[in-house]
DNA sequence: TTGATATATGAAAATATTATCATGTATTTG
DNA sequence: CAAATACATGATAATATTTTCATATATCAA
């Protein structure tokens, strides 16, 4: 007889963070994020060569998904790691040797 | 001036193995997992009460991405964790507070 | 105030994922 | 062999995500 305890609800949400990150562009932006404390949209637009309106729509929901927060500071808006623990799901990612 | 030297392609294959796993049941089915050496097919089923066809579906496809492997016996088909590094997700995504 | 720059917004189009259903195949049992 | 069980398959439908494009807003500088 097999047990399951986990909380439905812990699944869900973890899915869901996860489906946040689960993209190459949010994924470099995280990475991006935690070798820099901050950047503007447009220093990660340059860098990772994203159209500005797809990085933003991207920004935004990662912010709104609670990875990212952001600041304003004149015309520019920065973006940085809300919770610096999603670091470590890159490195997992980057440890975890899945053949594909 | 930011520098970023990240692999492309290993954001890409990143994205896609948290793709694979960025989805309540297919979490549970790794957590169940991680939990139970192999599982079949119908007992993973009825734990999570997730239709036949679709739990097919999903193992199947967690399989081909290389985060389960398979093993069959008798009428059985027996799923286990291929790369137990996976498991690590889940840690740290429990451990991980994003405010949602 | 005008123009330029940085970013956001929202609708629509393109694409991908997930679920459902009907049916197929393999294996075991009687 | 026929029936039952466990699982896979494939087409389609339902739904969600991603991208694009046109345009809006805010701020700064001249």
């Amino acid at each position: 007889m097999i047990t399951y305890q986990i909380n439905k609800d812990k699944l869900e949400k973890a899915a869901f963070i996860l489906k946040t990150v689960a993209h190459p562009t949010r994924l470099a932006i995280v990475d991006l994020l935690s070798q820099n404390e901050k950047l503007s949209v447009n220093e990660i637009c340059e860098v990772l060569n994203c159209e500005q309106s797809l990085l933003s729509h991207h920004l935004i929901n990662m912010k709104l998904k609670g990875i990212l927060r952001s600041e304003k500071d004149g015309l520019n808006v920065f973006y940085s790691l809300k919770e610096r623990e999603v670091m470590k799901l890159i490195e997992c990612i980057e440890h975890c040797d899945c053949n594909m």
